[in-house]
RNA sequence: GGCCCCAUCGUCUAGUGGUUUAGGACACCGCCCUUUCACGGCGGCGACACGGGUUCGAAUCCCGUUGGGGUCACCA
């Protein structure tokens, strides 16, 4: 029964490059991956870019590059540093750049007469198909070029008047095996004679996929569920062209929590619901200009582009919902983590802990190696950004050490914010183990050490009230003892610190919180910061001395 | 609307006819630890959509109902 795990394996991911890689695609990119990888197969990535009007080779090196950051590397496809390559030469890889393959496989199919020219126009279609629905009837192609003699429609196709290919559905049921769903049974007549060469002479997706699967040798096609209804279009295609009918996996849906479809939307959507609560009427940042703005805010399908909605989102303090794999990367999610997190939306390995929890902490080998098509769940999941972050989070907290986070947090202030990275220079290692126990996404770093940013102390009036000011000013009495202390710490460095301040408060008979909370608001302005000695090490000495100098001048009553 | 898919705690899921008073994770609540915050530890709340079958026995198989979703382009 399960033939899913016949050798060798070759999958593909096929992306039309239309914009970034939203989640839906990395988490298909990396079954694909996954399932190649784990029997010794091969991973192809393949740019389906018949649409000329929206492709871009923009948009393309951008998935690229999404794919690689993610870890999930391709064998043949498009060159990207070490990635892709064509050893078994069956590229390229860009469709646009195959017209040749598909019009000979073309030719075939109308010599046995299994596909037609049709000469209606977009617009006579457009008609026709409003006209069914307006009498609540599903619209089908009517087959009038079939009308034509055989002999005249040739004639005319090959006199160059403008037309499009279709192809001649079969009179009989197809019957697509998946491997996730089972068998599905599409009844003969529900197919049209669907397009397959479009009047500009390109393929339609659904013709360039079947061709270039059979030309690639893709053994195993997994995709998500919302093609599941193209598939037996493309399973009838292959039997006409007599192709070998690759292993099919629809792998479910994924969700926002309202229950809607995973979308880029989502983002203009929450934007624009942000800007309409507070009543903004003007764009607030120069990038585009007012007219655009309200149109864009009245259109609730409208998009504004990719970098003009990103502008806005900051111009206005707003995070939207990360979508695409960009996004997660921006927000200081770490490769592998997102990766796990996606694995397990519609797959698990089932296999157990030793203390009995589910396996679902894994890596990307653990990955290639468990998974497998049987696991595939068939109900549709929701996108849990709370789950994801507890996963980011133990990561960073739990099994990064030190010196790693540091690496990663480097690595994403150069590409996000290079004025801190700047700002922290030598001190970001210090500064990178101060943060690391309080940070979930690398985004939040820089916050948890924002004292050690800034030139001068904004000190919280409550905190000053009550840790500094309150019993007659007991705090800052507390710190003009600690002051001289402070001076003697030779090896200032966290450990060190701490165990003079400790020893200084069983020597006075205090609790280590009457020192402790005073400091905090003397040096970072507040009550809440990394521990004490990784505080003050972060600061300097020096820093630290002067920062407590001028506490007590400004709260010290004369 | 036609066609198609799906249905276990709020969410992701384990469960493949008896080992189940349905297990885990995230979230939530409480307690503990504690120099703040965070981490951590312990405990709690919480689900088989409904109705019929089949069977000695059903979350697990079948049918129906309800609910959710996908898809109906010269986009992919």
């Amino acid at each position: 029964m399960d033939n899913t795990t016949a050798l060798p394996a070759i999958t593909r991911f096929a992306p039309s490059p239309t914009g970034h890689l939203h989640v839906g695609g990395a988490r298909t990119a990396l079954f694909c991956w996954a399932f190649a990888k784990g029997r010794g197969g091969r991973f192809l990535l393949r740019i389906e870019d018949t649409d000329q009007k929206r492709s871009s080779e923009d948009a393309a090196r951008g998935i690229l590059e999404d794919l690689a950051w993610l870890g999930v590397h391709w064998d043949e496809g498009p060159g990207h540093g070490k990635l892709g390559g064509d050893p078994r030469g069956v590229g390229p890889f860009h469709q646009a750049d195959r017209v040749d393959v598909y019009n000979a496989a073309l030719a075939e199919l109308i010599e046995r007469g299994r596909a037609y020219p049709a000469f209606e126009t977009a617009e006579e279609l457009e008609a026709k198909r409003k006209a069914a629905q307006d009498a609540n009837q599903t619209y089908r192609y009517d087959r009038a070029a079939l009308d034509i003699p055989e002999e005249e429609r040739l004639s005319r196709m090959l006199a160059g008047e403008p037309h499009v290919v279709r192809f001649l559905a079969p009179d009989h049921d197809v019957v697509v095996a998946d491997s996730v769903l089972g068998e599905v049974r599409f009844a003969a007549g529900e197919l049209d004679d669907f397009v397959i060469r479009k009047a500009d002479g390109f393929p339609t997706y659904h013709f360039a996929v079947v061709v270039d699967d059979e030309a690639m040798g893709v053994t195993h096609v997994l995709r998500g569920q919302e093609h599941l209804q193209n598939t037996p279009r493309h399973v009838a295609l292959q039997q006409a062209l007599g192709y070998r009918t690759p292993v099919f996996a629809h792998l479910p849906l994924i969700f926002n929590p309202d229950n809607s479809k995973m979308s880029k939307r989502d983002k203009d959507k929450a934007v624009r619901a942000f800007c309409i609560e507070h009543k903004l009427t003007a764009p607030a940042w120069g990038g585009i200009d007012t007219a655009t703005f309200e149109a864009w805010l009245r259109d609730k399908r409208s998009q504004l582009p990719t970098d003009d909605l990103r502008a806005l989102a900051e111009a206005i303090g707003f995070v939207p919902p990360e979508i695409d794999v960009e996004d997660f990367r921006r927000s200081g999610y770490l490769p592998h983590v997102l990766c796990n997190y996606l694995a397990l939306l519609g797959w698990n390995p089932g296999e157990k802990n030793d203390d009995g929890t589910n396996v679902e902490r894994f890596t990307m080998e653990y990955l290639a190696d468990k998974f497998d098509l049987p696991r595939i769940g068939k109900s549709a999941s929701k996108f849990d950004r709370e789950k994801l972050m507890a996963f980011n989070a133990d990561e960073i907290q739990n099994r990064m050490t030190d010196a790693a986070f540091a690496e990663a947090w480097r690595a994403w202030l150069e590409r996000y914010d290079r004025a801190t990275l700047s700002t922290l220079g030598e001190r970001l290692p210090i500064a990178a183990a101060a943060a690391r126990q309080r940070t979930r996404i690398l985004r939040e770093a820089a916050a948890v050490v924002r004292f050690a940013l800034v030139g001068e102390v904004k000190f919280d009036e409550k905190a000053v009230e009550k840790v500094l000011l309150k019993n007659g000013g007991e705090g800052l009495a507390v710190l003009r003892d600690l002051a001289p202390l402070i001076e003697t710490v030779e090896h200032f460095e966290a450990g060190a610190i701490e165990a003079a301040i400790q020893h200084w408060c069983e020597h006075k008979g205090l609790g280590m919180g009457k020192a402790a909370q005073p400091l905090r608001v003397a040096v970072t302005g507040g009550t809440v910061s990394p521990g004490l000695g990784q505080t003050l090490e972060l600061l300097g000495k020096a820093s630290v001395l002067a920062r407590l100098e001028r506490c007590l001048n400004v709260f010290v009553v004369h």
